[in-house]
DNA sequence: CGGAATCCGAGACGATACTG
DNA sequence: CAGTATCGTCTCGGATTCCG
C-alpha cells in the first residue's frame, strides 16, 4: 500500500527489511497514531492554542504528555496539515490552524469516528463475550 | 473519547496515568495499529485463510512477521470483526472470515484510504519542503 | 507560556526454532 | 500449514528538569 514503509533504517539491525519508524509514515499512517486524528478534529472548528489543545485533550482523551503534542504538532506541520504561528508576545503564543489540506481530512475522519462511536458498545461486548469464553 | 484508555495498568510504573495497552483500544483505536485495517480491506472480498492473508500483506505492505499476524488475527476475533473457523485436516486449513460488523467498517475505511491515496503526493511534497528549510 | 533535553521503563515487533 | 515459545532489539512515550 505504501512502500515507504519498506524502506530500511541505516542504524538498526531489527531494520533489517521493514520496521517503520513514525516519521516515514504518508497518509493513512499519519492516522495510526493515538493523536493526530483527534487534533484534526479539534482544530477543525478554528485556531487554537498549545495549551487549549493540551486542555482539550485531557478533556475527551485522558490526556496528553507535552512531548508528544508538540511531537505530533510538529509531524502534522511537516506533513502540510497545519501551520504553526508563533507571535512574540510575552508570555507566549503559539497557534495553530488547519490548512486547506488538513481540513480536507475532517471528512474522512469523521466517517471513522462515526463508525466507531456507532459500534463502540458492539465491540465491548464482543471483547466480553471473548474473554469469558474458555 | 474513550476512557477505556486511561485505565492504569497494575505493575508499570509508567502508567500511572494513561498510557494504553494495545488491547484495551476501542473503535478508532483498533485502526490505530498499522494491520487491522489492511486485514479488513483484504477480507471484505471474502474469506482467506491464514497463508494467504500473510501472502498478501507481504505483497502490497512489506511482509508482517507471523507473530504479527496471529496476534492481529486474534485481536480482531476479540473484537468481533472476524471469525476464525478450524477445519481440523491435515494440512491444517484455517480460515478467516469478516463479520457483518468487520465488513461495515469497510465503507468508513475506504474513504480514508481514498483520502490517502489522493494526497499522497500532496504530503510527501510538503514533507520535503519542511526538510529543506532552516 | 511553549517548548527542548534527558532519562528510563514497558512493550511492540522481528527472528528463530519448535510443534501437531 | 498454522501456529506457539523464546529471545533480543528498538521505539514509544511519560516524568522531570531547564530555558527564553
Amino acid at each position: 500500500m505504501d512502500d515507504a514503509r519498506i524502506r530500511p533504517r541505516p542504524g538498526s539491525p531489527g531494520a533489517a527489511r521493514g520496521h517503520a519508524t513514525r516519521d516515514d509514515r504518508v497518509g493513512m499512517d499519519r492516522l495510526a497514531d493515538q493523536w493526530s486524528g483527534l487534533v484534526i478534529l479539534l482544530l477543525a472548528d478554528g485556531t487554537r492554542r498549545y495549551a487549549e489543545l493540551r486542555s482539550a485533550l485531557r478533556e475527551f482523551a485522558g490526556g496528553i504528555s507535552e512531548k508528544m503534542l508538540t511531537q505530533t504538532l510538529r509531524g502534522m506541520e511537516r506533513d502540510g496539515l497545519l501551520t504553526r504561528r508563533d507571535h512574540q508576545t510575552y508570555p507566549r503564543r503559539v497557534e495553530y490552524t488547519l490548512t486547506p489540506l488538513g481540513l480536507s481530512l475532517r471528512e474522512p475522519l469523521l466517517t471513522v469516528c462515526d463508525w466507531s462511536a456507532r459500534h463502540r458498545e458492539d465491540i465491548r461486548r464482543a471483547r466480553a463475550r471473548y474473554d469469558a469464553s474458555p
